[in-house]
DNA sequence: CTATATTTTTGACATATGTCAAGAATTGCA
DNA sequence: TGCAATTCTTGACATATGTCAAAAATATAG
């Protein structure tokens, strides 16, 4: 029974096959997500997944040759799925770039709020820590997050250089996932968010626009005075 | 062999016993954080524990009565580390707050980027997703940290309110933490934690100096309008 | 409807895991 | 040194896991 919450799962197309081998498909993948966000890692076993789909063990080893043949399809389908997820979000945006980021920002932290996300991420990053291909994976997805905020603030402050731009995307984008970490589903802060929320926006927007060209250079001259 | 860089662990103290049992114990303990670290929870077994200390399974269930019991000991030890940590990080300060701060920073950042806490934190989150325990552990944890910010901020912007100030720590925290999932050891952007970490500095900072009291109340009322 | 292709179950396998009891080995005190 | 308390190994147990082959059930084209 799984019900996520997040666009539905982006599935590599399977070739041939009949319309309930189709299904089968995206059950399983569908299954073993909710497995893996509801009771981590660790026990997403192919006999839960298979016990949630109301199938037996064997007919996963039909679909996927292996564990971790099922494992990189599913890391590849959520990739995927979050990848629709933000050109959405970032659609629909005026051409206000302050209005672009605030609402950029807004979102990531109100999909960090759903137990879907804030409980995925951190098996994502477990995972990416021990498996080379869970980790391209999730490069992959926040490179894209990282693109999405570089030419934002391209727009809002167009003097900066291309390296000042990528530091202060990879700040902004770490600090809103670090956010979720603390504030999401069943967190500690959990009912801070809302002023979390306009907090990241007010400060990371001001902070963007108030940066000077040439910070980066600056910053990495201070560097040595900053460390402990 | 563990080979942990941060401070050792603290261990809750073991009543009666030889000198070798205590040995014992504390060999288990940092072994298992080590094999934590280094091929995540899924693949912390007993007998894997055991084999790099040099010892038989059956052993370790002499010194805890069941593997769930290991955990705890090694959550609290884990916790009980960083707490002294964060201890040490900021009793050198000097009375300037400016430098408290960024110290506190910098030093948070800094130990991001060592493969104990990069690799460490992921499995602690996931944990603390699925066992209670584990969560309150990590509560604490952060706590600790967030009342370090708590006091740095109010001697930086006395006129703050309490809330105010606590909404401020916990964004900062959370920021700070988030980057060492992006720039944190074999992480993507690895190579920029200097700039990142002069940029935190400078950014939260200024923000906490120029925040203005009412601050809190303010951003809630707008939250309506940020959300997407 | 029939025949073929596809999906699913069954049942087993080798291996791995946490746990435990009994006995051997070690430690440290008298 | 002797002896009791402690530590450690041995070997087993029940259960769980990923995988697979063969048979059964189902779907679809002709």
């Amino acid at each position: 029974m799984p019900d996520l919450n997040f666009s539905v799962l982006r599935f590599v197309p399977r070739e041939g096959g009949y319309a309930r081998g189709q299904e089968g498909f995206e059950l399983i993948l569908k299954t073993a997500v909710s497995v893996l966000v509801e009771h981590g890692y660790k026990d997403m076993t192919l006999r839960r997944i298979a016990k949630e789909c109301g199938m037996k063990a064997g007919n996963i080893s039909y679909y996927f040759k292996s564990k971790d043949d099922l494992v990189r399809a599913l890391l590849q389908a959520i990739s995927g799925s979050y990848e629709a997820a933000i050109s959405e979000a970032t659609a629909g945006a005026g051409a206000d770039p302050e209005s672009k980021l605030t609402q950029l920002i807004s979102f990531i932290l109100q999909d960090g709020t759903t137990r879907q996300t804030s409980y995925l991420f951190p098996e994502l990053w477990s995972l990416a820590n021990h498996d080379p291909f869970a980790k391209q994976c999730v490069d992959e997805l926040y490179l894209r997050e990282h693109r999405r905020f570089d030419e934002i603030i391209g727009e809002l402050n167009p003097a900066l250089s291309a390296d000042d731009r990528s530091i202060l995307s990879t700040f902004i984008l770490s600090s809103i996932e670090g956010i979720g970490v603390f504030a999401g589903y069943g967190k500690y802060w959990q009912d801070a968010m809302p002023q979390l929320q306009a907090t990241a926006c007010r400060c990371f927007l001001e902070f963007v626009k108030s940066a000077k060209p040439g910070v980066d250079g600056t910053l990495s001259a201070s560097k040595l005075e900053l460390k402990p």
